[in-house]
DNA sequence: ATGAAAGCGCTAACAA
DNA sequence: TTGTTAGCGCTTTCAT
């Protein structure tokens, strides 16, 4: 066939000598309950394929009230664990039937906020929303609409919420990284454990910070969190100069360096660069992040994986049990 | 406002004293062209606020035969030129007031001409296609739904296609590599510039094979060609075996090595942790890909970075030209 | 076992 | 300047 014009349910009825409802319900596979007979909904079959027939979605969505969309939002894909995020959120949609619709909405509040309400605008049956700036305006969002929702990476103080456990994870490596390094003392601030990077005033850094503190605490290896901490952003340059300046006052590289995403261990790996062989062996080096070159690096690194496949599978577990409260689930990540 | 259903123009009409079709001409910008007075649109658009109203997008799609969705479809996210095409891909479509729907549908083939079915049927206003694995099929699939469409990275030969300039592209890193090294020749084939990994059979490798042969040619620095080009697919673990093979051969790394992608590149670091500095100091590293740790290994590596950046914005281009006949540009990467 | 008809929420002629 | 009306293509009672 070559019309300019799409075929719809009638021209299929008209051909194949049924009504629209008979077609509708031959492709859609309602046909049984409707009790079509096998070789009517055969003979429609036929047709719609040698018409080329696609079903309009649209058409179907207004009808049902539904899309058979899957919403996602997150701020971008340059991080590997977002893309692993959202390539997990795809493969699952998929599974269900549904199609994937990933917005990039960057890091600004008001942005995810419109990409939100324009997936609202098209019925999505759901949205997973990925380090959300302000989540209870989306949230809020999402209830006025009726819609499913569920937050990850970033949590959401009123609706269901799957992120890593890190605090646990934060603890787990820096227990490892402090039993790969001879004791710290008191005295010997080159000899100390410290924290590279991240937002203090994020929920994920935080977390972390609090898992480090506890555990260096517990380990009697915390003696001057202010300066053992340092929470310099997640931009590289600024891990990169933090830890310039931190070896300018110890006169070396500390024993051991605990470095919050992957980001920052760019800015670290290019300071190390400069140094010697023998400088980089001193410290023990761990990151709160994966990625695979981590391990082909001329020094050992320990390396937190977050779960990104559990949590999404999560996250579809919350929406499923139509949960709509708050709810936080955390999803213990992986130390390499 | 928090009546359970979701209101319509209608709703918004009746509250605001006017009819449903001033409404929805107030609410899509439609209204000067209406002659609408500007204080009924005000009227209605405060009415609108207050009830929180959020127009149907697909009962607007249907009515006008459009859905303002952005249609990709890409094989997966792993991979960081794809996920740089995605963010390119979806930062313009945005800029566009479309909504980006990008959706993974993995190497198979039949899974990809699905995918790109169920974008047709939602109505998509454009589709564009990253490696995709039966090009003809899903041309011809947006040729029958009238859907316009574009290709990146594989190239279609009947539709509209952007890929990198991977001949030049490998030619340029070719030469670079042959200038980095002592000048090959014939008698000692551990002196000679090798080509590993990628799938002769791909039109990028292809071609990228094709550059190598051309500038090594030129320059006298290809001996024996079967030997030097080794393109043994893009697994890793293929790639650390077949370096581990060759150096078995020589005795030792070649002079020089050009690794067709970073995944490949991933097999050869792996391979190289056995080794000493010295006998990784006697080699030139050149990969045709970009990736952020490339820079901070312990040997310097000249990188060739596809611009995901130039190849959409030509692609939409393309699609705004109403391109739809065979046409294949090429965008020039960058050496680093 | 099948058809007729109403209507999902919106837009765009056409009237007024 | 505004309202009325007829669909867009599909699903879904309700008839038959």
């Amino acid at each position: 066939m070559k019309t300019g014009q799409k075929s719809t349910i009638h021209d299929i009825a008209r051909k194949a000598g049924v009504s629209p409802s008979a077609v509708s319900a031959a492709l859609n596979g309602s046909w049984e309950k409707r009790r079509l007979s096998r070789t009517t909904v055969e003979r429609i079959l036929e047709v719609a394929r040698s018409e080329n027939y696609s079903v309009n979605l649209q058409a179907r969505g207004l009808r049902q009230a539904r899309s058979g969309l899957a919403g996602m939002v997150l701020p971008d894909h340059e991080n590997r664990y977002f893309a692993e995020l959202s390539q997990c959120f795809a493969a699952e949609a998929h599974a269900r039937g549904l199609c994937p619709a990933i917005v990039h909405a960057g890091r600004d509040a008001a942005e995810q906020l419109r990409s939100v309400e324009s997936l609202i605008a098209y019925a999505v049956d759901l949205v997973m929303i990925a380090g959300a700036s302000d989540p209870p305006a989306l949230a809020q969002a999402c209830r006025d609409a009726h819609v499913a929702h569920v937050f990850v990476d970033h949590p959401c103080a009123e609706a269901p919420s799957v992120v890593s456990d890190n605090l646990s994870g934060a603890a787990e490596l820096t227990r490892r990284l402090l039993s790969d390094m001879a004791p710290p003392e008191a005295g010997d601030p080159a000899g100390w454990l410290y924290f590279l990077g991240g937002a203090a005033h994020l929920p994920a850094s935080s977390e972390r910070i609090r898992g480090f503190r506890a555990e260096a605490g517990a380990a009697g290896a915390l003696f001057d969190a202010e300066a053992q901490i340092r929470a310099c952003g997640y931009e590289s340059h600024r891990a990169e100069a933090e830890l310039a300046a931190l070896c300018d006052r110890l006169g070396r590289l500390p024993a051991g360096l605990f470095v919050n995403s992957i980001g920052c261990f760019e800015g670290v790996v290019r300071f190390l660069g400069g140094l010697s062989e023998d400088a980089i062996a001193a410290c023990t080096f761990g990151c709160f992040d994966y990625d695979p070159f981590g391990t082909l690096l001329r020094f050992p690194l320990r390396m937190v994986r977050q779960r990104a496949d559990l949590i999404v599978a999560e996250a579809y577990r919350q929406l499923d049990a139509g949960a709509s409260g708050p709810r936080l689930v955390r999803i213990a990540p992986d130390l390499l």
